[in-house]
DNA sequence: ACAAGTTATGTTATCGATAACATAACAAAA
DNA sequence: TTTTGTTATGTTATCGATAACATAACTTGT
């Protein structure tokens, strides 16, 4: 393995200092038009890949912003980190990825990994965090966004919405439709908190209109997949065969439910209407088109993205100037609540 | 901004060198138990956090892999990221993430990025990259990994298998229960190179029984989502409403096709056979569920991080011990083509 | 009791780029 | 012509950890 072509290589070859060289690599500096593109060239010729780990650590600038997300493999969460990342690419930052697995001991852990690697801001899914994970953060001395979420006290700024308050809209459109008996599919522990907070805000919508909310079933561990929703359904058909809607923690358990139906012979929305959260792709697509609500996970990802800019570029700076962006998601009524 | 901390304040508050600091931090260095807790202790209190890239700089070993995907919204290629770093971080080894959004020009671009990091490895998916792409990691001088794919002329190690081949059995089993006037759903362009290998496999299969390989439906540009397979659909039943079996080039595809034959009143697979490919939890749990192909993505990624493993401990450098790991995907026959 | 081996710690040089400052060369303004 | 300003380039010190080597302190075997 023979050594690693550098700068101070190039330099040589070109004639010119290793500053000189240093600066055809910028945008913004001062070089000769010739000499930038002679340096460029014999660069290119002698195979030197510029080391982001040197600059990084002699600017003490590392361009990367952290963000931690409970899942890679959830369409929502893919959405709001697509979005933020163009938005944050065109300031010439990237996006350092991390997976809590819905659990905030694991959340604690990336947090930590995130920090060593000096980001220039955090990102985090969600408003509920260990101690250590807050304290580190207050020290770390960064921007901090809590999203997803509008947590009661949260750690930075935040951009997101109550997910407890979707809920009210959602029973009240179920309600409205004449239905009372209204059971709630969701996980079983509070390891995807977002999903707990929709069980309490569905619990909350019922016990405002003097409703029961006595069919919470449980689907297992977070995340719930369409199998669980599925089998959640199954039973849920089982022990309060009168039920007449169901809400779901997701979309993908709401189609479970759908297919479990399909299978039963329950007809939607005649016998039992389903709403699902979170807008997936197939909610506007299966059969029936599901009720669901659009958190827009895209403009999350994109105002993240701005707020992010706008701190790094010195605006709003200290505790006093806390921003808090507020995220209204949409409920969209679809055929299996018709 | 104060001054961040450093090993040096805390070496100074523990009254030994940085250079014992440095070791307390280590798993395998020789430190007293005692010194060891002290200084972790004393680091804590001063929160003080481990600066990842001072020591990979030092040390010009980055413990990255980078792993360029076309997609972050795929569930295979999240499969197979998330076996891979489990794998992976069993050795202290970190994934860095990239999307080509399956653009070969694009994947030159991220690959470029990845290697100003200094990886120790590198993974791409699929086997076509441009010129430069080659040339860049030829002399990058680390472990270069292709997956999903076996292709013609690797650039090194292959972890994948045949898309074109899997539609041999695909075909030979639809043909097998009768059927002959077969359609292919696909992306219109080739930027999803495994998708246009796999029509490519399919008109193959097709002319090797001497079939013909005329009902070739094109649904935009890649990925293909539900919803272009539902309209894809709708246009072959509208030209070809002979078909009597349509394979699409993802199982997302393939429900959009299911549900707009359920619009339509067409019965699969009494009226038309339908599938998919990548057995995605959807094709398990809809209504009919669907036969599909399982690449076996956790496998492809474990198999690649085991690989690397292998390769970063130093056995089998060399062009001569490239190594071609073969994964066998999986006919899994569901309700839509019983 | 002493050699040899082991464990815990310190010292020095260094990874490859860039910030900060210095200066040469030339152009424009006075 | 001299002053001032601009552009292109060079010089020096440095970011914070760790490899490599050195050594002190202690253990073990004979």
């Amino acid at each position: 393995m023979q050594r690693a072509v550098t700068m101070k290589d190039v330099a040589q070859q070109a004639g010119v200092s290793v500053m000189t060289v240093s600066r055809a690599f910028k945008q913004h500096a001062s070089v000769g038009e010739e000499t930038r593109k002679r340096i460029l060239k014999i660069a290119e010729d002698l195979g030197y890949v510029f080391d982001s780990n040197a600059a990084t650590f002699r600017s003490q600038r590392t361009g990367f912003v952290a963000v931690a997300i409970p899942s890679i493999n959830n369409a929502n969460f893919a959405d709001t980190v697509g979005a933020m990342s163009e938005v944050l690419k065109e300031a010439d930052l990237q996006v350092l990825l991390g997976y809590s697995n819905y659990d905030i001991q694991e959340e604690e852990v990336i947090v930590e990994q995130f920090l060593r690697r000096r980001p220039e801001a955090i990102v985090l899914t969600g408003g509920r965090h260990t101690e250590r994970t807050r304290r580190l953060l207050d020290r770390a001395n960064i921007p901090v966004i809590e999203t997803w979420d509008l947590p009661e006290d949260p750690i930075g700024h935040v951009v997101g919405f109550s997910n407890a308050a979707t809920m009210h809209d959602l029973v009240g459109h179920l309600v409205a439709s004449g239905r009372t008996r209204i059971a709630f599919i969701g996980g079983d522990t509070d390891g995807d908190t977002r999903g707990a907070d929709r069980r309490r805000g569905f619990i909350r919508a019922m016990e405002d209109r003097s409703l029961a909310a006595d069919r919470l079933i449980g689907a297992g561990d977070p995340p719930i997949s369409m199998r669980e929703g599925a089998d959640a359904m199954s039973r849920l058909l089982e022990n309060h065969p009168d039920t007449q809607a169901v809400i779901c923690v997701s979309d993908l358990s709401a189609f479970g439910a759908l297919t479990e139906c399909a299978r039963k012979g329950v007809k939607v929305p005649d016998d039992v209407a389903v709403a699902g959260f979170g807008a997936y792709d197939i909610s506007s697509i299966c059969v029936p088109t599901l009720t669901t609500v659009n958190p827009r996970p895209e403009e999350i990802g994109r105002k993240t993205g701005e707020l992010i800019r706008r701190l790094l570029r010195g605006e709003g700076t200290g505790d006093s100037a806390l921003v808090q962006i507020g995220i209204e998601p949409e409920l969209s009524i679809g055929e299996s609540s018709a």
